[in-house]
Parts: structure tokens; C-alpha cells; sequence
DNA sequence: AATTTACTTGGCGAAACAGCCAAGTAAAGA
DNA sequence: TCTTTACTTGGCTGTTTCGCCAAGTAAATT
């Protein structure tokens, strides 16, 4: 594979994984609404405070989210605003339609 | 978090992750153009066919992809038309802007 | 200046994932 | 029927990821 082409497909792969973690889904889809801080985001996924910023920092190196401290708050939000098209794209999946071959 | 919206949660993951590695995302592009045997996604990544063949099955359960055996070859296709447009919108994430912050 | 608040970073053990080899299977061909 | 072809599955080791706790930092408040 050329060295262009494997480059983008790692980003292309940097961005999806950051979004491959039940955490870091509900994370995307919350600020689809807009703009929340750590805090916000570590009550609605329920996990450590350590455990949700280290999310954030995977989601942000990625491109996924700007950062912006104001006050004493981080404020996180998506600077991709088309992440809806592609999860309806993904629930009109079948659960897991078998194809082929029984078991 | 109530257990349907934890299902659909999953099951996106599910379906994210299927795409968030480099052989994954590969033969997934390569499906966009039409169905291709075992072998020749083989080829194109370069890896063991038992390596390929537990990429495919990983696809495969998240309901991106269907299998159908004909003659000697097993072919894959995809089931989901809507990946390009996701590509597009991922491709426009720049690499990793510093959005706040030195170091 | 000392304390509190809202994070981020380091470190570590546990769990999940990746890729190879070897072995198994099923259909096609000799 | 025996062999070959085209896979799939089992098993194993090495790597990556996850999530907690503890410690560090920086801005706001007292």
C-alpha cells in the first residue's frame, strides 16, 4: 500500500476508533445537542472522572471534539456535524442477519 | 441507562468497531466497488487467511456484511450503501487540531 | 496565601483484541 | 474415493485498551 493512501486510512481509523467504545458513543451522541463539560459527561456515562477525560483526550486527538475552557469548566463539542446520517445508516443494520451456513 | 437505548448503543458499537482497524476499513472500501472473494481481500491486505477470514466473521456478526458461497469461493458484499458518505465526513476532521491548550 | 473545584496525567492490573500456525470442513475435481 | 482448493475454527502469545486510584495542575474562591 502507498504511504498516502495507509496515512489516511490511520486517520480514518483514529476517528472511528474513537468512536468504537460504548462511553465514547454516548459521549458524540450527547453533544450532537451541543456543548457540555466534563463533569456533565461524567454523570450521564457514569464512569471515573479520570476514566471520562481520558475519553475525551482519545475523541479529541482524533479531530473528533474541540476543547475550550471557560470559567472553571472544560467545555467539549463535535466538530463533526455528521455523525446522525451515519449512525441512522448504522441502526438500519439487521441485529445480525445469517447468511449463509446454519450453527 | 435504560436497556433498549443500551442495546442500540451496543449495537452501533458494534458495528463501529467492525470498521476501526486498518484490514477492516480496507477490505470495507474495497466492498463499496462490489463483492470480492476471501482470496483476493486476502491479496489486498496482505495478512494470513485465517486472519482475514476472523476479520470478515467480525463484520460479518455486526451486520455489515453478507457472505454467499458460489462454487469454490465464499464472496462478501456489503449491506450498508451508506459508508462513503461517513468516509467524507471523516476525511474532513484535520489531523489533530490543538484546540486549547501548549504542550 | 490557603483551599476548593474541575479537571488531567501516571501507573498498574485485568480484559479484550490481533495475528500466526495448525487442524478441521466442505465442495469441486481427478 | 482420494486430493485439492478455499476457506473456517481452535489455540496460543504478544499487544492494546480499559478503568480505577492516586497524584499533579491551574484557575477561582475565601
Amino acid at each position: 500500500m502507498p504511504a498516502r493512501s495507509q496515512d489516511r486510512t490511520d486517520r480514518r481509523v483514529a476517528v472511528i476508533k474513537a468512536l468504537a467504545h460504548p462511553s465514547r458513543l454516548i459521549i458524540a451522541e450527547a453533544l450532537q445537542a451541543g456543548e457540555q463539560c466534563v463533569c456533565d459527561l461524567r454523570e450521564l456515562v457514569g464512569s471515573d472522572l479520570s476514566t471520562v477525560s481520558k475519553h475525551l483526550t482519545v475523541m479529541r486527538e482524533a479531530g473528533l471534539l474541540e476543547m475550550e475552557k471557560r470559567g472553571q469548566n472544560v467545555y467539549y463539542r463535535l466538530r463533526c456535524p455528521c455523525l446522525l446520517s451515519f449512525f441512522e445508516c448504522v441502526d438500519s443494520l439487521a441485529p445480525v442477519r445469517r447468511t449463509n451456513g446454519k450453527k
